[in-house]
DNA sequence: GATGAATGAGTGTTCATTCAT
DNA sequence: TATGAATGAACACTCATTCAT
């Protein structure tokens, strides 16, 4: 990634950093010389080391997140709309496989200033998913008896965890197009309203 | 959780101290003040920090692997067999979600220790669900136009963010059966065989 | 050396340790295991650390000092004496080369408790030196301009660094006849009386 | 002394400590106080506490071998050459009593560093006094039948002895020169061709 | 006496952050 | 702006010593 300014230079060398390190293990030093900078430079952009994480995710989940809504705006079906957060998320994760490595792990930090993010930010974007699919049940598409609450965690689990193989996997890669479509397997086939569901338990 | 042994007790301290500041953010002291023994005592029993970690995985995960793996044992049906995997790491996350939080976070650390662990013990304890699906496959219950390595993932990520409400949530905590059931609309329907499935791909 | 008590078996145990690993890399555990006791032993029969060395130094420098007075009492002859005096300390060293590395060692520390021991223990051993020489001086045997306080401390160091050959040397290790050959050599052509010396100093 | 850099000044501050204390009972933070720098300068000059000590004899002992090497060079005759590395050594440890302190006393540690360097650096600088000696038998002004390895410590270690009193005494404090020339009234004697030298054992 | 588990004070080293240049 | 030397607070780990058994 190209850097347009030392600002964003900062951000995608702590991204690389993050990704290879883990937040904790990353040294301001490791950033500074993956920007080919001075240490005491990234001071003049960014208050401090959790700065810049948050910084990370405010660029580019924003950016997954302003993208995605512009192209959901756009449409109607909730399918379509559930069917292009997913190519979304997945192809960004693909594309910018340092920041999904650093999304999946750091977003999940007890620290107090990323659990904060996590509880505006990123829940305003996992919301956009159950919208969707509140959407959906309100359209007669999806199964009313689901909650969206539920299915929305259901549902961004299982992208993230097939997302986070394609970072750590010693199994062989498949393709997006393949990926994707084996999700919609479950995922449709799950959500459509006219599927009847097994409702005994086991003893 | 009373401790058998000191070495039990200082797993348990540790768990509750991970789980609330994480890793990285843990002090041993702050183990050694929850099991209400001295630092020192803590290398009597572990090698060091990250042993400690380890440990806590080996002993809860290996819990529900060899649990799991024996209810499974006595089963012939995979769908069976796949409600028990669910039920027994949703049970398990839920009863000791302490060990949840831990497992969630850490065990995607990038650290050398925890990579290895993930890619044997932990990758052991996964495959089950590969197991299960391919054997539902040959059953011709599950469709076999899946990836079982795709779909263990899937459900994994589903099942592990599902759990991970459970310990953050500010969202309105629903009860381990509705989830389980709530789950098992999106998974099974996705999975049964008899279930058409859309192709067509968004322009 | 097999010990008669558990004191002498402690202290024959914390000679070899002392000697291989240094006082102060010197673990009480590291004697324990030596002396196959448990830590708690060592303090039914030692204050503590420094109490093991002092002792050390007490038992063995004692047992030199006591025997070499003892023959030099039944002699008239301050070469004799001498020669008594300069077998004695390298067949000492020679025969319990675990206690010659303490000693070379560890008398020099700066602790307090050591440097205590020896401007009172040691100095007195030394001291017999000076007393010879001043004898032969009084014998007219030795030259009597020379200074006995910087001769007993010429011929100790002399006497030592060649004793500590014998515990370090990667050099072929010469006979202990031959070297006390050797050392005669130098001390007694430079102490007795009738040998002229230069006196011209370089430019 | 006045430091050059800070490099020289913690080299200078820890050689004071390291005198005084030891190296054991040397804290860092003696010696970043001693040189007026936090304890963290430190790290920026030196690996670790050894790596100091090390340095402290490389730059010390460095000087005093390559001086005593250029000065004698110059020189034909071996009596003369002795005398250059005798006064050359006692005045440098005249000059600075820390640095022969720790010289005296840490390179005896066991430590496999400190032996490293004594087995290679020191005993080159050693080696000068047995090659002065040999040269001294080739010229025939050095009896012939004394060994240069045994008699190479004997001066050393009355060299070092001589010197070690001068920071410890409390014996009064004799002149350099006087000192020097006692020392030569032993050395030269029992060096020289032309003594006789007695041979008789005692019973 | 003998044990060895438990203690907790002590320290080398790291690294985020600052600031004089 | 940019630098990177300097800072010093923080912490994992060690080990001499104690004491209940």
């Amino acid at each position: 990634m190209k850097a347009a300014n030392k600002h964003a230079l900062i951000l995608s060398a702590a991204t690389k950093v993050f990704a290879k390190k883990g937040f904790f293990n990353a040294r301001i030093s490791d950033i500074a010389k993956e920007a080919k900078i001075a240490d005491g430079t990234i001071y003049l952009y960014f208050n401090n080391k959790h700065d810049i994480l948050i910084s990370i995710f405010d660029k580019e989940l924003g950016a997954i997140h302003s993208q995605t809504k512009d192209m959901i705006a756009k449409e109607n079906d909730a399918e379509i709309m559930l069917r292009i957060f997913i190519i979304n998320y997945l192809r960004a994760m693909k594309k910018n496989k340092s920041f999904a490595g650093v999304m999946q792990l750091e977003l999940r930090q007890t620290d107090k200033q990323i659990r904060e993010y996590r509880d505006t930010q990123f829940a305003a974007y996992l919301n956009m998913l159950a919208s969707i699919i509140v959407l959906g049940q309100k359209q007669n598409i999806f199964r009313s008896d689901l909650n969206p609450d539920i299915i929305k965690r259901t549902i961004y689990g299982a992208l993230e965890e097939t997302s986070r193989v394609w970072n750590i996997s010693l199994e062989s890669n498949y393709s997006l197009e393949d990926t994707i479509q084996q999700l919609f397997q479950l995922i449709l086939a799950g959500l459509r309203v006219q599927h009847p569901v097994i409702s005994e338990e086991p003893a």
